[in-house]
DNA sequence: GGAGTAACTTACTACGGGGTCAGTAATCGT
DNA sequence: ACGATTACTGACCCCGTAGTAAGTTACTCC
């Protein structure tokens, strides 16, 4: 009766074919606390409910797995993001609406985790980093610049370098998305809701590149 | 002739006093390019030109020193940053002048491997966090907050909550300053000198908070 | 149902590096 | 000049963990 060796609840199954994502998800988990040197392997078996030898079943040793994990996931998102620009409308209207969307991907839990990530390993693994920058910042600036672009020529930006615009806004979005993570330990911003900072930051972008005469700046003393 | 037991050249000297700086430095160096868990004490060692022992004669471990070194550095230089605001004069000058030492500060060396350790390091740390956190980011924000405050006030800048001009303009200089470092393998930024992307910033935010009508902003489809 | 195979586990090895401490070399005092 | 003192060294211990391989369990298909 205590024994179950033939009996119907087997102590594992077999699942080869979810157990990558599995290990991916977990690795996300447990590099994400403990960095890529400190993290066990084992601790990551464990989240995955396998254990360590599976790992090695899927990939070649810790490295690999780190660079699969940073591999696969950001860029599904920003395809996404950039999907969902509306095709027939303002300029203004265009980034209102990829501000929205970035905000909401750059508040994501995994996105904080991933970021740090990448900021403080990648430059270990100089293709992947090169493919990153490539794929992600770069992507996310020139659709921003792309926009500027067709607001500049419409009229209802100012004529400010789109290529410029698009980086300060990109960085905007990418700095207040690591803070509004741990927003709870950070004083600036714990009274305001996420919607409250992403107006403040369509308010200030739209201010900055808006069509406005800014008038007594040039003259001041050139 | 070949050994020296009694002869001038000492094999090392006793330095009590400039140890612990050359070990804070040697510890930045190593703990910038493999981060907390993969640096080496002996590489650290080696590079302060000591053995590995005296270390020990002075942290009383890995994380200490690590913790002893991130204290150290950052205020001393904002304090620098903040002296240098000019006293008398209208606050888009003072938050050029501000902008622009920022920026200096921004792109040491140090600046780019501190703020990656710290981003992903620190939160091991939880009190050191916070007081980083005050004595950094906030007290940075603060200072722009309060020039942004006085723009106002004298009819320079716009009515824009001065709190959350201080986050963005101190987001920008920050993603900035940490792009700066690795500017030579980052597309965007290669063919832009220091002071063009200083100036983009510049325009950026003046435009940002800076007095205008925004006219066709408001009644767009309210 | 039972042989065969693929998926998974567990116990093990190897080794790198944090931390220690007994000894050694420089310097100071007299 | 020669102990006494303090700064420093370097060999050593030992633990934690990446990676491995032999053994075990679940599943498949006849």
């Amino acid at each position: 009766m205590s024994e179950s060796t033939h009996a119907n609840t087997p102590r594992w199954r077999r699942l080869p074919g979810e157990r990558p994502r599995q290990i991916l998800d977990a690795a996300l988990e447990v590099f994400g606390e403990r960095g890529l040197a400190a993290a066990r392997l084992e601790d990551i078996a464990r989240s995955a409910g396998v254990s360590k030898g599976t790992i090695y079943l899927y990939f070649p040793n810790k490295e690999a797995l780190f660079c699969e994990m940073i591999r696969e996931i950001p860029s599904r998102h920003i395809a996404v993001v950039e999907s969902m620009i509306p095709e027939n409308a303002t300029a203004r209207e265009q980034l209102r609406e990829y501000l929205r969307n970035s905000w909401d991907y750059v508040r994501t839990p995994s996105f904080e985790i991933l970021y740090r990530l990448i900021l403080s390993e990648l430059h270990h693994f100089p293709d992947l980093y090169e493919q990153f920058i490539e794929e992600v910042p770069m992507r996310s600036m020139r659709i921003l610049a792309a926009i500027v672009s067709r607001g500049i020529d419409s009229g209802e930006f100012r004529d400010i370098d789109p290529i410029a615009a698009g980086r300060m806004l990109h960085s905007l979005l990418f700095v207040h998305g690591v803070w509004a993570a741990k927003r709870a330990r950070i004083p600036f911003m714990r009274d305001l809701s996420d919607n409250q900072v992403l107006d403040q930051l369509v308010d200030f972008c739209l201010h900055a590149i808006g069509q406005a005469p800014a008038p007594s700046a040039s003259h001041v003393h050139t």
